[in-house]
DNA sequence: TGTACATCAGTGAACGCGCGTTCACTGATGTAC
DNA sequence: TGTACATCAGTGAACGCGCGTTCACTGATGTAC
């Protein structure tokens, strides 16, 4: 590929793909599409030949990131310790990815597309991590008899594993306020307690 | 009070009580010094007189809703209906206080304030919360003689009640998809699952 | 009680900045013949 | 194989905007005497 061609070949990846780097390094305040096209070496407003605006940019980079989220709780989901239920697998995938691409998984779950419905491709995408998990409890409810409802231990395992993935990227959790030496024993450890969730149900009665 | 006079009297509660209007109906982004001072129908550089920049301002929202935190929790905390562990209050006034407060809780918990170290009052605020968790569940614990250390169990139960509230927020959690009637019910089965966690423990072995 | 004066809360014009987006355009490319 | 031409990716100047912050200032206030 020779050096400097007026025809870039694939601009349309070339831009995502700085937008995801500034992303990762200035945060989501800090991605703005003239850096997003200098870093690719062109000019400010050649991304419009890609992108409608701003907002589709930032759709694109989300939807990706939640086809990385799925990637990695499956990869993780499968190379699960011995003794480990693949909950445990899965939800260290979560919050690994999270805890690796802070900015774009803060991009992906909070406000920071106005009209989400308005792009089919991300909230597809984005169900899909919280099928896998509510899938793979199902399964271990069915082995173990569990009474409690599978939509509410699926909705408790998603909440126990985005909060904690949240807490650590905010800084409010460490390993040293869980009494643990690593990040990773934090996960194990705190994804651990999910199977215990959903054997007993809850001790509220009315 | 006379209708204008050239001092105002609290232009500092004024101001902080402007901003918390335009924060819970604009949001962050949306929430900007100028507005501040036009709802509060000073000129836009009269709030220099009593902060020193934006961040004091935003600091000051985020100590303010932390406070409020508190207070709902342990306000829920003593509400609680009969049979109720301490926990379920708790985590009911976390999570209601968070939909009722939207964008004060991203302020306070996402990365809105940059070096938010510099703001001891805030940090202070914030562990309060954690605190009062783990405290009532060190306390459960004790009554129940579970083997589970209180951070990890305390970590573990922030985090489910943090994501609950966080993935209400955003959007991906309802009531529908938790197949129950209303958020209240929703709130109150999730968090139920609670005690649950920490008196069995992980089924992990390793 | 009346006056002089220091204090400082609030003013208003102005600054420089980076932003998303528009517009008419230019030039490389591939295809039809 | 060579040429004409339609396509459209990428250009570059310009737009209007709202922003945080600065600066020298003004005028209301409370206090000392």
């Amino acid at each position: 590929m020779p050096k400097k061609r007026y025809h870039h070949g694939n601009l349309r990846l070339a831009l995502i793909e700085a937008a995801d780097n500034i992303l990762a390094s200035s945060g989501i305040e800090g991605l703005s599409l003239r850096k997003v096209a200098q870093r690719t070496g062109v000019s400010a407003t050649a991304l419009y030949s890609h992108f409608a605006d701003k907002r589709e940019l930032l759709a694109e980079l989300a939807t990706r990131g939640f086809e990385q989220l799925s990637v990695s709780m499956s990869e993780q989901g499968k190379a699960r310790g011995a003794g480990e239920s693949e909950m445990v697998g899965l939800a260290r995938g979560y919050v690994l990815f999270a805890i690796n691409h802070p900015a774009l998984f803060r991009l992906m779950f909070g406000s920071g597309i106005d009209d989400l419905l308005e792009f089919p491709a991300l909230v597809s995408a984005g169900s899909k991590s919280y099928a896998m998990m509510t899938d793979s409890l199902a399964r271990e409810i069915a082995d173990n008899g569990s009474t409690t409802s599978v939509s509410v231990s699926g909705t408790a395992a998603w909440s126990m594993v985005h909060g904690l993935a949240t807490l650590i990227n905010d800084g409010r959790v460490t390993p040293h306020t869980c009494g643990v030496e690593s990040i990773d024993e934090m996960i194990t450890q705190v994804s651990g307690m999910l199977i215990g969730c959903q054997c007993t149900g809850s001790t509220g009665s009315s």
